[in-house]
Formats: C-alpha cells, structure tokens, sequence
DNA sequence: TTCACTACTGAGCACTTGTAAAGTATTAGG
DNA sequence: CCTAATACTTTACAAGTGCTCAGTAGTGAA
C-alpha cells in the first residue's frame, strides 16, 4: 500500500475521519470483525499510520465509543436546553446522566416526549444505530472490550427512564417501565434495521402504544 | 496440532458434537470472529477434519442454523402436541410456522400461554439465545452468510404471532401486537443477558403487563 | 481376507492479522 | 533559515485465516 499522494492532516482531523471511518465498518462487521487495515485504507493511510493515532486495535474501539458519549452529551444539552424540540440523543445510545432534575427552567419534558426525540434522532442516522446493536450483541461475552462499557450503559440508561417515569407517574412501577421502554426501543430498532423501507419513526409510534 | 489419540466418532454423532461447540463459540464471537480452528480444537481434531463434516465456515453456519431450526420444530411439536405444559420453542429464535390452526383437536393455546413458554424455555438456555442475539445484530448487514435467514425469520415469526393476536383478539391490531411482542421479547432477552443475576421469567412477567 | 468406504491427519498454500522499530517528509515556531 | 515536533511510511515479524490436496488408518460388508 504505496501512499504516495501522501495528504497529511492535523492529528485531531485525522483521528475525525478515523472514527467516522470505523464507526462505519464496525456497525457493518462487528469489532471482532473489523480489521485495522481496513480503516487504515478507508482513511488514505497505512495500517501503521492509522495505529500512530490509536494506539491498538481495542484503542480504536474506546476512541468511537468515547466519541459517541461526547456526541451523546452534545446532543441531551440542546434536548434539555432548548424547548422540546431540540436536536435529542441516539436512542440505543441516549446518555441522558447529566443533572435531570435541576434543568435550566425549561419544563423537564415527559418521557413520552423523550423518547419520540431520541426515535427522531435515531432515525436518521441509522449506521450509529446499528454500530450500537451489534455491540451490544457483541460485547454480552465477558472478554469483550466493550463489554463493562455496556453493562454500565445499560444500567444507566434504565436510571434515566426510570427518573422520567416516575415524574410522569404511571400504574407501573417506574423501574418496569424503564425495563418495558427499553426493552421496546431496541426491539423496534432491530426490527426497523432489518426490513430496509421502513419507517422508524412510524414504526415507534405505532408499537409504543400506552406509555405514561 | 498432532492428534495420536484419534477418536474416530460416526459422521452424524461428530457432526452433532461439532454443532454443539461451534454454537457455543459463534454465541460468544460471532460468526465473523469464529476461527474454524477454535472450533476443531474444542471437538477434538484437525481443520482439515472439521471441513471434511461441514465443507466450509458458512456451510458451518448454515448446518448450526439448520440444527437450530429443527430443535425449534420439535420443540414446538412438543408444545402443540401436550397441553399447554410441554416443552416449547426458543424465544428469539421460535419456529412456530407448521400449520397452527388445524391442531390435533387440543385447544390451540393463547398468545400470552405461547410467550409464557417460550421464555420458560429460554430461560434454560441462554448459549442459545445468545447466539440468535449476536447472530441477529451481526447479519444487519446485507452481506452477512445468515442475512437472508434473519430477514426470513423475522417476517415468519411476526407473521405467527400475527395469527395468535388474531385470534386472542384484543384493542390494537394484530399486527402491532405482534411488533410489539417481539420488539418486547427481544430486548427483554438482551437486558436479561446482560445482568448475570437476573431470571428472565420474571423479567418478562414484570415487563410484559397487558398482553391481549 | 479382501475391499470399498470414510473419518481423519500432515503439510502447505496464499493471504491477512495486529503490532513494533526505525526512518522520512512535512509542518510550525523561533 | 534552522530546528524541533510530528504525521506518516517502509519494512518486518510472528501468528493466524480459510481452505486444498494427497495420503493414512480404522470400519463394516462381501
């Protein structure tokens, strides 16, 4: 792999284009999957030049997850900050942890409202949704690198809906409901994943049914 | 890799240990980061040995599925067959598809009965829902060797449990129900691997509430 | 006992994997 | 212009990838 137009970017560019790069190919071959010299040619660079940014293999992956949390963050404050209409976080991925409660004013938005943001969101960037399923899946076996990084987002994410449904008040109990839409929003996004016309927003509206 | 201790075992009887194995691996890898010689080593032989049974990775794959889906049919004999006590089919994974209506004079069982023992199954298994788990995410990708096979079973299963809601009758149409129930059962399924304590039976009691 | 059959091995192919070491070319600051 | 930093390449490596081919050894039937 002779690079001989050699274009040479700042780090932080380059390390953009590598995510961007890798987030693509894992959501499409899984970590495991994934190979470095791949990424490398994905970018214009070689398997080394791509590694002088990352570090290793297991670097790259905590690189795209980290930048998805960063993301993430971006995304929940202007959910938060502006009225309900937003730009919300990823769905499978929402990291709603920052303070809930003590908001800037603004009403706290219904968890109703919540999650038709984050189906919003999500459906528009279907390769961001799919990177988050296959890791999941992927990263249920203990050894994998991602797999702590998930346990804890799973417990955080069913925090942050379980705070929303005890505001909205419900006949549940608030954790179960947590588990239901949970459960719910990966189960329609697989679903919507798999059959290519679909519509996830539709498809949401039309599965959810009685939330609190 | 010298075997001197050759086991020489009948190809079905070696053809069923090596479906065993490989299940397992692919539940913990997937199937792109299987390595056919994991495989050979856990049953015993060579590469070479192990391709003399299954011809080539995909054709593994195929036999592992194949396999699945007859377990699945007994299964659901079983399930059919008995009053609503046998054995029945796995969850994410549930051939109900052989003629459903015209049963063998025993009162075809409800929707909420099927659910309550597929995952009374499940429970006791979860290499296997595991497997359908990764396998599921990882064959998003339309070049996947199982793609088709999950674009085909998720369309049979909605279709199934389609006809149970039919049938069970209920406030919203059959086929949201039916999105909605596997949406359900699938990341009920997810969020029940992840927490190694937790017992899917009561996760899904607690999650499902309302079912027709 | 012989013979066809088949489960299996050993060697090796052409290639890819992630990573290390050392060097080169480009840029930025003085 | 010079120098220090750094983005990147070349080369190499040891291991692993799926798979083929040619052979060997054990088995059941004639």
């Amino acid at each position: 792999m002779a690079r001989h137009d050699r274009t040479r970017l700042p780090a932080a560019e380059r390390r953009r284009q590598i995510i961007t790069a890798a987030t693509r190919l894992v959501a499409e071959r899984g970590f495991w999957g994934l190979s470095m010299q791949d990424v490398a040619a994905d970018c214009g660079l070689t398997v080394p030049g791509l590694l002088h940014h990352v570090g290793s293999k297991d670097g790259l992956l905590i690189a795209i997850l980290e930048h998805r949390d960063a993301e993430d963050a971006r995304a929940l404050a202007s959910l938060l900050g502006a009225p309900p209409l937003g730009v919300p976080s990823p769905s499978s991925s929402p990291s709603l942890s920052p303070s809930l409660s003590p908001s800037l004013s603004s009403p706290s938005p219904s968890l109703r409202e919540v999650c038709a943001a984050v189906v919003r969101r999500n459906a528009s960037q279907p390769e961001i949704v799919r990177l988050f399923a296959v890791l999941q899946a992927e990263s249920l076996t203990p050894d994998h690198p991602a797999h702590a990084y998930f346990v804890a987002r799973q417990q955080r994410i069913l925090d942050e809906i379980t705070a929303l449904a005890k505001a909205a008040g419900g006949p549940a109990p608030p954790e179960t409901t947590a588990r239901r839409v949970m459960a719910l929003m990966d189960g329609v996004q697989l679903q919507w994943l798999r059959s290519p016309g679909s519509d996830l927003i539709q498809l949401w509206a039309d599965t959810v049914g009685d939330l609190p």
